[in-house]
DNA sequence: CGGCATTTGTCCGTATGTATA
DNA sequence: ATATACATACGGACAAATGCC
């Protein structure tokens, strides 16, 4: 009967912050105070706002309080990485089906950007794409701002989700061996077609784009089962 | 000092179980084990793994033990339908959001459907669109079942998930208004170009079928704009 | 079926670190 | 600099669930 109460505990929670009207950045109460709400003891809210924390849907601030959060996507980074990582083969499996679901939405999406990208993005855009030979947070930059003009936060909160993702297991997947300038040529080229809005091509040079990055999986795949062989 | 090392606990417990090359099922060790492993008390590391879980990076149960988990993308289920919720204006436009994206992964995907999908599967998608009329779970089998050829585990988690946080947060949309046989009629037009391996034309199909989504969507934002006028 | 060991769940009390006023 | 309020951390104890004999 308790075990049930701790499962719905975090439930318990959420639901208290809707009743409540909670908007995101606002005061939760504090553990005293959730431990007479919810009639718990304090460990038990505590793992139970630990867990909320970890899914965003609340924020903790040392010594202050603790807020209602704004549940941004990046919270899931933590768990797509380990999911990545602990697939048999290195995950390189998983990798490919994230870069492929990326690859799915850029294009989707690329269209209709296409259509309505102002002068001052494009040329915004070409600066990312000069400075990315140096910084590679500029790519993570560029694709962002690609599809700011979507006005759909969860898009660009995924894009950016994936991006990290995969840039973080990057490093695994051996030496890199792409030429910098090929990816700025792939970019320049997605960043071309916009100029002279055409959708379709800059669909296509998107496609390029996810081409050689799936390329780079799969050589690295052969990579890692050559090393397989030896033991590291 | 003790602030930086507890919010790296969970990491060290995540860098652990891919030092010791455990799989997703793996048994972890116990938590007077990983007491002795991290040099934290029982609550600390009780609240990293709550955390952990939260993710689905680790699996508890209760009087048996704690296993490494397969990090599923349906955890984000609960933040996802916080996020939309809490979001100004009853999350409506945050539930739009949510139906572009899988409007831009399904079109996405449906193309390269087409191209290979075989007669034992389209009989079956027939199956569960006669099915939709009574049993609302025919819906989510069938936008699984769709792309199951596609060989992507992450693709099918995210349609299953971005499916369970809208279909849980549409009922606070307020009366339906649609005809169950408009909802059948549009999936049926999707096998049905399925069948013709038309690519172009089950995209078609699909785009009507997120037209009426959408414009489900459309008509709630002026239903509850009304209905806020008065106080509920 | 019952009893036992193991493991997780809950709770209490207390001490410490941290940010704000 | 002091005080207050809060989150953080620790240790010990008992309850509940599970698997096994």
């Amino acid at each position: 009967m308790r075990a049930r109460t701790r499962e719905t505990l975090q439930d318990r929670i959420i639901a208290l912050i809707h009743e409540r009207r909670l908007a995101p950045g606002a005061l939760m109460p504090t553990e005293p105070q959730l431990m007479d709400l919810l009639g718990a003891s304090r460990n038990s809210v505590r793992e139970a706002i630990r867990a909320l924390q970890a899914l965003g849907i609340v924020e903790i601030r040392h010594g202050f309080g603790t807020f209602v959060g704004h549940a941004p996507l990046d919270v899931l980074s933590p768990s797509l990485t380990f999911r990545v990582r602990t697939r048999p083969g290195h995950g390189v499996r998983a990798l490919h089906d994230l870069v492929a679901v990326r690859e799915i939405l850029e294009t989707g999406l690329i269209g209709s950007v296409a259509r309505d990208i102002s002068e001052a993005r494009l040329a915004a855009l070409d600066a990312l794409v000069t400075a990315m030979e140096r910084d590679k947070e500029a790519d993570r930059a560029f694709h962002s701002l690609l599809y700011e003009s979507c006005n759909n936060e969860l898009v660009l909160q995924l894009i950016g989700l994936f991006w990290d993702v995969y840039h973080e297991v990057e490093p695994a997947l051996g030496p890199p061996e792409d030429r910098a300038s090929d990816i700025v040529a792939n970019h320049r080229r997605i960043v071309e077609a916009l100029r002279n809005r055409d959708g379709s091509g800059a669909q296509e040079a998107m496609r390029l784009h996810f081409r050689d990055v799936k390329a780079r999986i799969a050589r690295a795949e052969r990579w890692l089962d050559e090393a397989g062989q030896q033991p590291a």
